[in-house]
DNA sequence: ATTTGATAGTTTTGTTAAAAAAGTCAGGAA
DNA sequence: TTCCTGACTTTTTTAACAAAACTATCAAAT
């Protein structure tokens, strides 16, 4: 007989949501399998009938909520009035989604010179989808004539997209800078980008 | 009698000297004090006679180099025919700097969370001394009419200037992203930059 | 096909001793 | 008194290794 995917899909959800809520919480490194299988009132076991380690575990729960993440940006993709709503949209879709996931991330932060090539892909995609909404967004001004021509869309975006990410918070006094934000500080760097994305639409102007 | 403070100065500057040697070839951990009284065949008491410790001794290394980057910089302040030749200035200017310096800043990549306040007071300084150069020929350029009037020029350099340090290289096949930026990739982040403020300029005209 | 307790294997953590480097000092030379 | 050194002490790094924590596996049960 031929299994019942569904079951087993509900069970492998579960236990994404779970790791989900654990690596939210605590980070990757301070979650164990044993807590997640806990949580689920299972055994740790079960977790590898599931998943062949902790890392895909990780890795699978990165591509679920990147997968939502894209879905958002397929579904907003070539319906905005303006270049410039497209680059808010871009902005704020990315600055929610890093709130709101702030701590899953830490496992960017401790792996950060050699992460999986997984994860790589799962990035590389996100930020390729980002820059065909972009570079969309840029060709429509430009047929429209609001923007100057523009012969390589996909560097300026990209352009665009490095020197937001440079956009980080300078407080004038404590110049103790981390590599990775301060929570608090996202939503000047929020602000800030939105300024910085506003003169970078002006600069492509006639 | 009062002492020929001449002389000390001069052993001071080749002790300097010297250790400057030793932390761009070597970098600050791999550099040992013996080493640098070795080069100057001299006992590493006397280093301790001159420097009270090993980071005040790199730390005034900084402070020697960080000094003529500001005297470029200041004679160069104001004599720029536009805002662009500015830009262009501030980007070459410390991208030679950045590249001729590289291993000597080891000791950034290595302490990258705390660094000792006295270099932060450098860095702050010489980029405050960027921001000035900058706000200066933006001021120009808009007391000129080239460009429409800014109200805030201080925080639009600063935005410029954080965008400039957030273009780096993003390979598109090998996106194995590193904290610091690579040797070979310092050239391709040079004319990036050259392009963003290129854009940037036009952003900030009528 | 699922599930688990028991267990094997690996990584992290903590401890300690040796080695290396930083830093000090009494005293000599100029 | 200023400059300098060899010998010394203190601190930091390194290496080795045992204990603990965790990941991962597997035979057996449901």
């Amino acid at each position: 007989m031929i299994q019942t995917t569904d079951q087993q899909d509900v069970k492998r959800d579960k236990i994404l949501e779970a790791a989900y809520n654990r690596f939210l919480h605590y980070g990757y490194s301070k979650t164990t399998m044993n807590e997640i299988a806990g949580d689920l009132s299972m055994s740790k076991a079960l977790l590898y009938y599931y998943f062949p380690d902790k890392s895909q575990l990780y890795i699978s729960v990165m591509q679920r909520i990147a997968c939502e993440y894209l879905q958002v940006l397929s579904a907003k993709a070539n319906t905005f009035a303006d270049l410039k709503e497209a680059f808010v949209f871009q902005i704020n879709h990315q600055h929610e989604f890093i709130v709101n996931n702030y701590n899953f991330f830490d496992f960017f932060r401790l792996n950060e010179q050699n992460l999986p090539d997984a994860i790589w892909n799962i990035v590389n995609h996100v930020h390729q989808a980002e820059m065909e909404l972009l570079v969309s967004a840029i060709k429509t001004e430009a047929a429209k004539g609001k923007i100057r021509p523009i012969d390589n869309p996909e560097e300026i975006v990209g352009l665009l997209l490095d020197a937001l990410h440079g956009v980080r918070v300078s407080a004038t006094v404590s110049h103790k800078k981390q590599i990775f934000p301060q929570r608090d500080h996202l939503d000047e760097i929020r602000s800030k980008r939105l300024l910085l994305s506003d003169i970078f639409i002006k600069g492509l102007m006639y």
